[in-house]
DNA sequence: CCGTATCCCTGGCGATACTG
DNA sequence: CAGTATCGCCAGGGATACGG
């Protein structure tokens, strides 16, 4: 390593910049949200009652959404060895404190719903 | 009207329900975050500034990217009437402020970029 | 019930060329 | 320089069927 690393505020680390957009590219897609969003009311949930709550997800994309998030240590799978299975999803710690992150994001959507909606509409008025 | 909206705190108003699942999808992509995380940094830019900074983006795509942004009022696009011409992006008061509430969003990222690289090697081992 | 595999097709996106 | 238009590709994601 060439330098210290606490030279640099966090976000201006070159070393850290490529992986920051990677990942925030990763976990910043539809699905992950509403998912963490979920999980972090509901708590911990199977497979098929997370699916209800997704609204229009399919099988597929659910499963795909919670296996990347398991791989980056966001949620934990747990598989009941029963019949027929039953497999539940809860948040980790990680997870928690990124649902914290993104709340603000949610506040700020859902207290600027309005706003957005108007200039959406003076946007299309003016084309 | 069915019912007094003040009865339901914001996030749980069916009314906007969907409308904040649909704004988040919209503004929770990579590029749209990038572009909110430079313009923030750098104020106002002109679009081949933006272009450079945006690391990898097409012209297309940037272009897109701002139209969304400026639709939902979340930049001001300034043409300057001058030859070759000159177009200037800023954020707007709202951007503003959606752009701080995704801060929380980098910082997390910034400061948890080892642990989901070793999430990520542990998960990737085990298969 | 949960997950994988296969097929298929739409639409997102890059590349390119062209205009004001 | 900034933007639009057109073409073409190929990957994301739905639908379906099957397996543990």
């Amino acid at each position: 390593m060439d330098y210290d690393p606490h030279e640099y505020p966090e976000d201006l680390d070159p070393r850290v910049e490529g992986l920051v957009t990677e990942i925030i590219g990763r976990v910043a897609d539809k699905w992950t949200m509403l998912v963490l969003e979920i999980l972090t009311e509901q708590g911990e949930l199977r497979f098929s009652k997370l699916r209800a709550e997704c609204e229009g997800i399919s099988q597929k994309m659910l499963t795909q959404t919670l296996r990347a998030m398991e791989r980056d240590g966001l949620v934990i799978r747990t598989v009941h060895p029963v019949i027929p299975p039953k497999v539940e999803y809860r948040l980790t710690e990680l997870g928690n404190t990124l649902a914290e992150a993104f709340c603000g994001v949610w506040v700020w959507a859902a207290r600027n719903v309005d706003q957005i909606e108007a200039s959406r509409a003076a946007f299309d008025e003016r084309a």
